[in-house]
DNA sequence: CTGTTAGCGCTTTCAT
DNA sequence: ATGAAAGCGCTAACAG
């Protein structure tokens, strides 16, 4: 039925080891001969068993990544970093979705895993105990893509979100704003979520403006989170002048919230975020946005977990990329009054 | 090193065999063994081996699934419903990028055969002689999704384009609208592309409408090509009144390109599209379009190939499953004049 | 440069 | 209900 190594070799005249050495690119071939195997193997439609050579090896060549949620932009644009680095280097990747539910995020792993994959990519999301302990079982190196683990015991390639926070809302400040809402993504995870309301309350503290509870709304980092936490805002006495969003998709939601409202982005109320996906370019005003350098973190992480599998040395397992502000339009100095 | 099923065996007392049966529910198995296999299990950290598994039984359980784009909104939410029906029979699912490049498809396509993916689905994407000689050396079923090949040789999931495209030109003309300019996608590809155009032109024949070359522009589906488009319809002398884009996102760029111009949308110009992604809502004003069941397509073709799979009897392969037209705020009757 | 021969870790008859 | 043993298709020494 289906043709195999051996019925190559017999059809070429030549033993299982040299056609392996054939498929393999293995100098140690004479021209004639190669050529009699690559003959046989066209003829036969002979394809590979890639199952059978990994087990046989004990490599697969191919990099198992984990995405947190695949409608979620960011992610597109990191794997694309991922793809072309691993296309240079000649792994395979696989992407599985997690939907962003932590059970499915350790037990996507653990298939990964089983497969044998010889490294993993986990992207996004909060890492916690229990995926430690999953990566803690891997004999396969694994690197943090977007996300980074409080402990700080995972390799990871990341922005400084903290940073990111404090430029975005301190832009808003240079600006004249005195009274910035923010729409905030899970205060639960520490290393995204959390830390880009840190970056808000500090930018806050730093310029001696008060921070008010009635400005923070939790959002979900969807567009209708972003709209519903600004329909807050804006019905509130004292009315914010400018609203950070955790991240662009909850930002346009605020900037449609305030359209749909009769006011006007930016004169009445500035927008601002972070992330900078497609999208951002893709709405009016344009959005104003810190930059984070999606291709880049694919690209690095990869690189980074070429390394590890090959057992070469890496100086710095633990990567902050540097982020930028893009200044579009949706952002103006705060109005008189 | 790694912990095998002989090591667990041993452990345990046991045969490999019996370890191989708990892993795999047997019900063959005493409790009283079960449990002792299990404890030993879990003293070691087994984790079996799939790729020994997959050699041995010639079963990967897992189906692959090749993306066309996967920055392709589109495709999120088909995986979203291939996922969901994977899940309920206990396949695992890999997903590939092919980065909208036909060669990278096929070379995707063989790398999957030869991981001896239990069953293909290959998504969107024009299908040529090329990829239907590399679906023809496949030994399991493949099945296309979003998309179908002219001579109907393969199994697949879709909507009928030409009617949807159709179906929003005649909303257009029935509005009153007889200056209308398409957007088209792009015309080789005869099962998408040239399918949409075709049904705007019927549309148009129809209704006694003339079919004018200058309002046909070809884009490339994403968000610029329809800003591009949409400039230069909007500097005709004879401009139109109403805009149909062979996608969302196209039309997303020409509500822009529109309202950059100082126009406005519906009152000047009318734009209607094909698809429906979440986008669509998130734009003002928010598109018409005629709904593609993404979620459904990527559910039925993962059902249908589950079938296949386990050679149950199928009674159509191809399968055609209906749009629907979601008025928004996006058209509007011509203006008088 | 080429062939022989062990496995890789697991499933699957076939016995018992 | 359990075990023994023969592969699954291929790679990787090792010999020559």
């Amino acid at each position: 039925m289906t043709v195999t190594i051996y019925d190559v070799a017999r059809e070429a005249g030549v033993s299982m080891a040299t056609v392996s050495r054939v498929v393999n690119n293995n100098p140690n071939v004479k021209p004639q001969t190669r050529k009699k195997v690559l003959e046989a193997i066209e003829r036969l439609g002979y394809r590979p068993n890639a199952v059978a050579r990994g087990l046989a090896s004990k490599k697969t060549t191919t990099v198992g990544v984990v995405i947190p949620d695949v409608s979620n932009a960011i992610f597109a644009e990191v794997a694309r970093g991922i793809e072309d680095i691993a296309n240079m280097y000649h792994y395979n990747i696989i992407l599985c979705n997690a939907d962003k539910r932590k059970e499915k995020e350790i037990r996507v792993v653990n298939t990964l895993l089983e497969k044998q994959v010889d490294g993993l990519l986990f992207m996004g999301g909060s890492i916690t105990e229990d995926h430690l302990e999953a990566f803690r079982t891997s004999t396969v190196p694994i690197v943090l893509c977007s996300t980074a683990d409080e402990t700080g015991t995972m390799p990871s390639v990341d922005i400084d979100h903290e940073q990111a926070a404090f430029d975005a809302v301190s832009r808003l400040i240079s600006e004249g704003h005195r009274k910035i809402a923010m729409i905030t993504g899970s205060l639960q995870d520490p290393t995204t979520g959390y830390a880009r309301f840190q970056g808000y309350r500090k930018a806050l503290e730093k310029a001696g403006l008060p921070f008010r509870e009635d400005y923070v709304r939790a959002g979900n980092y969807r567009y209708e989170s972003g709209m519903e936490a600004t329909r807050y805002f804006l019905q509130l006495k004292e009315r914010p002048t400018a609203i950070f969003a955790a991240n662009d998709e909850m930002a346009i939601g605020a900037i449609h919230a305030i359209q749909d409202a009769g006011l006007r982005v930016p004169e009445d109320i500035s927008v601002i975020a972070i992330d900078n996906i497609r999208l951002a370019e893709m709405v009016r005003p344009e959005l104003t946005t810190v930059a984070q350098p999606m291709y880049d973190i694919g690209a690095v992480a990869m690189r980074l977990l070429t390394k590890l599998m090959r057992k070469e040395h890496v100086d710095e397992t633990r990567v902050i990329l540097p982020h930028e502000l893009k200044v579009r339009r949706s952002t103006a100095p705060a109005p008189a009054g």
